[in-house]
RNA sequence: CGGGGUGUAGCUCAGCCUGGUAGAGCACUGCCUUCGGGAGGCAGGGGCCGGAGGUUCGAAUCCUCUCACCCCGACCA
């Protein structure tokens, strides 16, 4: 490719509307651009690299026998309606309507399309285990679509169905699908990880999920020192504590303390350590409970983890704090003096709140703290539930190694659906055994455009992207200096450029006559990985 | 959707408080000089100051409404 016939159009100003690194730089190496909010174009040269990535997919879903088909991105509002996902989907389902007023949707993901498509076409076991993948722009209504092509309403993804006799068949298949996205992301070049993880809202059992691992990602993924569990931090459970807990050595007394509203503040003016501290969140309770409310206790130096606050019977779901009114009405003091005696709200403590003695919590009478309370002592233990998120350091749950935290962008997801949609769509076939079974179903996700972004996440410098080889938009770039005035630097260029492009080579030629530094830079900045200068 | 903010040239931004001929840098066009790390000079093109309404002799500037975009939260590949 020439750079006069490319389109090549760069900044050195970073626009004012992106935040992270790989937004500032698509947009100023010229890859993309917005149309309007989460809806972007890809030039020419973004579209290169877009189609690296999907290459790469499809290689490997092809490689392990998977079918690749295109499914329609438009989908009669009736399928929706089948699943109960026309309504449960939410507000980021785009809805349509044609001239007649029919409904439809444009496909945020192709569950529906597919099980439809497999209950017409599959009639036996005999033609299972069968997977479909597709690469195709969807369209997910997102709150608030940010960070470029990372979060945008529209975006490429490849997604592909599994369909199976049974759920041994089904788990067999995902396993594979586990390896095949590992390949996809090792081939990419990317540093990645697999975490165990939430199913949400596609529904299902097992799920793992692959987040390519930087500093800017908006996941946090726990993984263990020792061995290979890896967890969303959403779902990693917090080991319970060996130790049994300390014998009482304290009075219980009531302290005032005047404007001490945060765990700060007790440890800056009261000398109370946070591990000696609780901290009190009064959440809304779920429907048909004795109480509107619950309180939630997590030790002072944890975080309350909210999924998992949210999975308790006892809580409503979704996860919602009570008000400040709320707060004062149902317990009389201000959030800041909370505790668990006297308190008039049943309470649910985290396994290592069950372990302190001697610890400190609000009185429920502003400006008071109870000092020394005392479990069993003082007042009876509470249900008790693994409530907070797991930190550094925490032994891992599987019993090997400790947890370590890193942050990830989620690019895959893989479900093991069960049988979920075949059910609601009643797409069964005959098995071995002459009887109609449902057909076990597996779904597997890849956000192709949203690679592009965590690849430059992952690879930037000061300069530029630096792109992983397999994702460079070309793979050299040939620079003549001063070529206006130098016939030989002209014909030598020309002439490797040739001969580069004869033996397959992606080779950029920049032919603009422009001054060097103005090469260099713009080359640092669209990341070629190797530059051949002539002079 | 809740909270906060911003809309002036393709981009980054001044100007608005205190109303009076719309600006700078980068980018773009032409010419000259320069030429191995984002050059310099000269001459140019480019704006319904987000939109509508109002106040005023006069509005980018003041007022009202509206739209769009960005940031923080819940959601996700």
């Amino acid at each position: 490719m020439r750079a006069s016939k490319f389109h090549l159009v760069t900044t050195r100003e970073i626009p004012a509307d992106a935040e992270i690194a790989s937004h500032q730089l698509m947009l100023r190496a010229g890859m993309i651009r917005k149309l309007t909010g989460g809806i972007y174009s890809w030039t020419p040269l973004g579209w290169r690299v877009l189609r690296k990535v999907e290459n790469i997919v499809r290689e490997e879903m092809d490689r392990a026998g998977y079918l690749e088909m295109l499914m329609p991105a438009v989908q009669p509002a009736e399928l929706w309606r089948e699943t109960g996902r026309w309504e449960d989907f939410g507000g980021q389902l785009l809805k349509l309507n044609d001239r007649a007023g029919r409904e439809y949707v444009f496909g945020p993901t192709h569950e529906e399309v597919i099980t439809d498509l497999a209950r017409n076409e599959l009639r036996s076991y005999k033609q299972l285990p069968i997977t479909f993948y597709q690469i195709q722009t969807k369209f997910r209504d997102e709150i608030r679509p940010r960070f470029g092509v990372m979060r945008a309403r529209e975006f490429l993804m490849k997604d592909a169905y599994s369909f199976h006799i049974d759920a041994a068949s089904l788990e067999t298949t995902y396993w594979e699908m586990y390896e095949v996205y590992s390949r996809i992301f090792t081939r990419a070049g990317l540093k990645f990880r697999a975490v165990r993880a939430d199913s949400g809202a596609i529904g299902g059992s097992a799920s793992h999920e692959f987040h390519v691992l930087a500093d800017s990602g908006e996941d946090l993924i726990a993984f263990s020192s020792a061995s290979d569990f890896a967890a969303n931090i959403e779902l990693a459970e917090a080991a319970r504590p060996a130790a049994s807990r300390a014998a009482a050595s304290e009075e219980l007394r009531l302290v005032a303390t005047p404007d001490a509203r945060t765990i700060e503040d007790l440890q800056s003016r009261f000398a109370v350590s946070p591990q000696a501290s609780v901290k009190t969140l009064i959440v809304a309770a779920a429907a048909g409970q004795q109480s509107n409310f619950v309180a939630l206790l997590v030790r002072g130096d944890h975080q309350l983890n909210e999924f998992k606050a949210a999975k308790l019977q006892a809580v409503a779901a979704p996860l919602r704090f009570a008000t400040e009114e709320e707060i004062k009405s149902v317990m009389g003091a201000a959030a800041g003096s909370l505790g668990p005696l006297n308190c008039p709200i049943p309470c649910i403590i985290d396994h290592s709140v069950a372990q302190m003695a001697d610890f400190v919590a609000g009185a429920n009478i502003d400006g008071q703290h109870y000092f020394g309370i005392n479990w069993e002592r003082d007042l009876p233990l509470p249900a008790q539930a693994d409530l907070r998120k797991v930190v550094e350091g925490d032994p891992s749950p599987d019993g090997a190694g400790e947890i370590r935290l890193a942050r990830g962008i989620e690019v895959g997801h893989i479900f093991q659906l069960g049988t979920k949609y075949s059910t609601a769509l009643n797409a069964v076939v005959l098995g071995e055994d002459g009887r109609s079974h449902a057909l076990e179903m597996g779904c597997y996700g890849i956000g192709v455009s949203r690679i592009v972004a965590a690849a430059i996440e992952q690879n930037h410098d000061e300069r530029g992207i630096c792109w992983p080889q397999p994702l460079a938009p070309f793979q050299i770039a040939i620079l003549p200096m001063n070529a206006k005035k130098s016939y030989r630097v002209r014909e030598l260029a020309e002439q490797i450029y040739q001969e580069l492009l004869a033996a397959g080579v992606e080779v950029f030629l920049d032919d603009r006559d422009l001054r060097p530094g103005v090469m260099f830079a713009d080359m640092e900045l669209i990341g070629i990985p190797h530059r051949l200068v002539i002079g």
